[in-house]
RNA sequence: GCGGAAGUGGCGUAAUUGGUAGCCGCACCAGACUUAGGAUCUGGCGCCGCGAGGCGUGGGGGUUCGAGUCCCUUCUUCCGCACCA
């Protein structure tokens, strides 16, 4: 019989669903490993094969675990809210979920073909009202803590309230909003209930506040900073403009210290790591009061370099700043007014583009210099940006670019203030010098005066030291259908949670997906929607990342109705010990989840304070586009005549993509090309060598690009497991790549050569129990070693040309050798796990339980070779054989090499100056 | 501009982490078998050279008996952030 993957793959996969194979339980003795791949938003394309890639990677790991022993959880589910599904509902009036359930299926389907061992008893899904209860009642647990400073940790809500109870708002440390109140015990029993709940809604961990935010028209929704990409909307590329709105957040800058810490604890890849760092963005620095009298009030700026202060030529505020209108003179009103309304024009992705032109206007005002006492102006600048900071800065233009090209621009005066600073052409922050024109701390060294500086501006009451991170809380509202409630209610305009036993609050059926006509979200179409017929309800949802933030811990218990998991499973699962997905949530998904585990650990829910111990980014897998040149007539039309690449240059042509499932190794199949389209069914084609040769290029894989390579098509034309195979076989798991069909054939050619080593010439089963040669064993357990070392470093890629290596050495053996055959499929089932079922099965085992079968011990005994010949320098240059038996000393070694003939004639009387060993072997003679 | 990753045959890549550069696969070439297939098998395949041999890991320099690997310098590509005070 020959290799046919078809019958295998499908016998195979039913038998593994119908025995439920790899459903997992904690009750067990083994160690846990929790092995997660970044579910899918299930979007209407399907999977492409690019895909797969990180959940073939994952299922290898996991099934190598488990073959090693391990109780590996390995689940798979569907973020399944988001836009797509809804703009697709605006557009057809089809109810979301019925979208999404049709593509949930399809790409189960899709997986389904590949051979994956998830348990899919775990299965889960962000838009069931069973899951997104536990979504809302997460939420619930942050609007109900508030974050305690001095304990470093979110804390219940109820904890505050007693406090304000027993004390009043005194000693209290919080992470909260900036207009707090202060006030007694006393004074706290006399505010009403929604004066009450006005001051706890500053505290909460979820929150809603006027504040400015991203709005994208087009979608009709606001968008937190991470879904925001150059000023445009991530989903869609449509503008995005700021504005005020009352909007719920979440106060994640509280945790802002404990992101950066806590990646000093994880196995993440240092890119993605540095990017959640530079996200963060922490400064330490001073703030600094800059009075002004005539309005009994100061400007506050946030500076790294307090250091500087003697440098300070002007001030200059964000265009919104709030003190801008009352410091502008009646003389100057004029101008700032239009400056204000220019910038305001300006759209966010203008004002990034156009980092160039200086512009700004004096508002006419002076204020004082702490230290000093002089006046100094007071400008607004577009270059200040109203959201970092105190949206104020003092300008030093000899130490800071952007100050100097103001200062320059303006005529405004440019002092240094270190001996060793150059301000002839540009600005020069160096922190090597000693102070000049610095008042006190002339003569002083950057650490010294930054120091003095911090204790005199304390003791002013003008300055202090500060922490400025650059992360702003999460806006968490949603303006619109497809997505989880927010649960909550109004009552005489303030926000309270509904009762937790009436979770989920489910989301209502509207007439359309549009926002009302009063420009409501879609909720306000909801007929009768009221919290116990009385109160409104939230009318916005939560955003796309909210069901996505917490799903590692429902896998651990998918079908409790009593908790989001049960302390048991968290107790036994813990963390996820391997997490594998794309390096592009690195802002998004991976911080969030960070954040609400972070929650969940100070409320008491767990112990972890990292979900994810090990993350690994596979590379995205780019199309490979294929294309033909059409000729062009003298008028510039195209003709019906087509040239290969290499004679292209000959004439005038137009490139067109054609479907890379025509080409094969970038040759055209013609015919194909012809009945592709009605057009081309008269196509000429001008060949060389007689084919015709197409032009490649790499793009994005879509469907307008015809580069779309479909896994479903692999597999039926070399199965599921040479899929698998040639995924890893590409190129290193992390690395970006294009997707090429042209090389699979080996792969295949692979598979085959392992189904003939357990058949003779004719196809018939062919197995020998003779005891194995030393050869033999010595390729097996050549690939014992090379895979488990391999996969520990998740290097798939060289453990797949090993296992051709090992197979084409067994084939030249000619080894049919039960020892031998029955290790290496065991060792190859994590890679090709069908054929490795099937042959298990042909070798007489009970059907499927290569999985679980006794994972081969590797014998370093095999790899030994008692004496062996191999080249050896001499002072690095001149080669030649040496034989040595290994398990010599070195200094018997030595008497070998020194009696060898050509190394005394080599050596010519001179000494032997030493020998260069590496791991027990000799590889230079020195002389 | 700042931060990160990477440059090796015609192509994808490998190199015991400082030790015979190019494993494995594709493509290509030659041969075998074949009523010719986009099949299978065998051999060859970095570059120059008939050859012995020489050159060779983006360029230049250095450390070392020995460098794809370490150091300095420079160029190129990709990714992330981007007026962050």
């Amino acid at each position: 019989m020959e290799y046919n993957h078809k019958s295998i793959e499908k016998k195979w996969q039913a038998f593994w669903a119908d025995n439920a194979t790899f459903k997992t339980s904690e009750s067990t003795e083994k160690p846990k490993y929790y092995v997660l791949d970044m579910f899918p938003y299930p979007s209407g394309a399907g999977l492409h094969v690019g895909h797969p890639l990180g959940y073939i990677a994952s299922d290898i790991f996991s099934r190598f675990k488990r073959a090693k022993g391990f109780n590996v959880l390995h689940p798979m589910g569907y973020d399944s809210f988001g836009l797509p599904a809804e703009q697709y509902a605006i557009q057809t009036g089809q109810h979301p979920s019925i979208t999404t359930e049709a593509n949930i299926n399809r790409y189960r389907e899709q997986m389904d073909n590949i051979g994956f061992s998830y348990d899919w008893s775990r299965e889960i899904r962000t838009s069931e009202p069973d899951y997104y209860k536990w979504t809302q009642w997460i939420f619930m647990q942050a609007f109900d803590a508030w974050y305690d400073k001095k304990e470093n940790r979110a804390v219940a809500i109820e904890q505050l309230v007693a406090r304000f109870e027993k004390a009043g708002s005194q000693g209290i440390e919080a992470e909260c909003d900036e207009d707090i109140l202060i006030f007694t015990a006393e004074e706290w029993k006399t505010f009403s209930v929604e004066e009450q709940q006005r001051e706890l809604l500053k505290y909460r961990l979820a929150y809603l506040k006027e504040s400015t935010v991203n709005w994208c028209a087009a979608l009709g929704t606001v968008l937190a900073n991470d879904e925001v990409i150059n000023g445009v909307s991530e989903r869609g590329g449509f503008p995005v403009e700021q504005k005020k709105m009352m909007q719920w957040s979440m106060r994640i800058t509280a945790y802002a210290d404990r992101l950066l810490q806590g990646l000093d604890t994880i196995d993440w890849p240092e890119p993605l790591i540095e990017m959640q760092r530079n996200w963060i963005g922490k400064s330490t620095g001073a703030l600094v009061k800059f009075p002004i009298p005539q309005l009994d009030s100061v400007i506050e700026v946030f500076t790294t370099r307090v250091d500087t202060i003697f440098g300070v030529s002007f001030v200059v505020l964000a265009p919104e700043h709030e003190l801008v209108s009352s410091l502008t003179t009646d003389a100057c009103r004029d101008q700032v007014e239009s400056y204000i309304e220019k910038t305001a024009k300006k759209s966010e992705l203008d004002r990034m583009a156009d980092t160039k032109t200086v512009s700004g206007a004096f508002t006419g005002s002076y204020a004082k210099h702490p230290i000093t006492g002089e006046d100094v102006q007071i400008w607004i600048a577009d270059y200040v940006l109203a959201g970092y900071g105190t949206g104020a800065v003092m300008a030093v233009p000899s130490g800071d670019q952007r100050d100097y090209v103001f200062a320059k621009h303006f005529g405004l005066p440019i002092v240094a203030i270190s001996d060793t600073q150059e301000i002839e052409e540009a600005a020069d922050p160096n922190k090597d010098g000693r102070y000049i024109n610095s008042g006190f701390i002339n003569g002083m060294t950057y650490n010294e005066a930054t120091e003095a500086l911090i204790a005199k501006l304390s003791e002013l009451g003008l300055g202090k030291a500060k922490v400025n991170f650059r992360m702003r809380d999460a806006i968490f509202g949603r303006q619109r259908y497809w997505g989880e409630p927010v649960p909550v209610f109004f009552k005489d305009g303030l926000p309270y949670l509904i009762k937790e036993d009436e979770l989920p609050l489910l989301l209502p059926e509207v007439d359309k997906y549009l926002p009302t006509e009063s420009g409501e979200p879609p909720l306000g179409r909801a007929q009768g929607w009221k919290y116990q017929d009385k109160y409104e309800y939230e009318l916005s949802t939560m955003p796309g990342w909210a069901g996505s933030s917490w799903y590692w811990f429902r896998y651990m218990d998918p079908q409790n109705r009593e908790d989001f998991a049960s302390k048991k499973a968290i107790d036994y699962w813990k963390s996820v010990d391997l997490y594998i997905g794309g390096s592009e949530h690195a802002t998004g998904h991976l911080l969030y989840s960070r954040f609400w585990n972070k929650i969940l650990k100070d409320l008491g829910y767990h112990n972890e304070e990292e979900p994810f111990k090990k993350l690994i980014n596979q590379g995205m897998i780019q199309g490979r586009s294929s294309f033909v040149y059409r000729i062009l007539d003298d008028e510039g039309k195209g003709t019906n005549t087509f040239v290969s690449l290499g004679l292209k240059d000959k004439y005038n042509t137009i490139p067109l993509h054609v479907d890379v499932n025509i080409v094969h190794h970038d040759v055209l199949n013609t015919d194909k090309f012809k009945a592709s389209r009605p057009d081309y069914q008269n196509a000429e084609f001008i060949l060389e060598d007689g084919k015709y040769i197409c032009g490649t290029e790499v793009e994005k894989m879509s469907k307008s690009k015809f580069n779309v390579v479909n896994p479903d098509d692999i597999i039926a034309q070399f199965g599921a497991d040479t899929l698998r195979l040639y995924e890893m076989f590409l190129g290193p798991l992390e690395q970006a790549k294009p997707w090429n069909t042209n090389g699979i054939e080996g792969v295949y050619k692979f598979l085959r050569k392992v189904w003939r080593l357990f058949h003779d010439g004719d196809g018939n089963l062919s197995i020998s129990d003779e005891t194995p040669t030393k050869a033999e064993y010595k390729a097996l357990h050549r690939i014992i070693k090379k895979v488990e070392e391999d996969i520990e470093r998740f290097s798939f890629n060289t453990s797949v040309s090993a296992f051709m290596i090992c197979v084409n050495e067994l084939t030249d053996l000619k080894c049919n050798k039960r020892a031998i055959l029955q290790d290496l499929i065991i060792v190859l089932s994590s890679y090709a796990p069908h054929i490795a079922e099937e042959l298990w099965l042909l070798l007489g085992n009970s059907a499927g339980t290569i999985s679980f079968a006794d994972y081969p011990v590797f014998k370093p005994e095999y790899l030994v070779e008692s004496e062996f010949a191999y080249p050896v320098s001499i002072n690095g240059k001149m080669k030649m054989n040496l034989s040595l038996a290994l398990d010599l000393d070195q200094k018997a070694v030595q008497d070998i090499v020194l009696s060898n003939v050509d190394v005394q004639r080599f050596m010519d009387g001179k000494a032997l100056k030493k020998l260069i060993f590496v791991k027990g072997k000799i590889i230079n003679i020195v002389v």
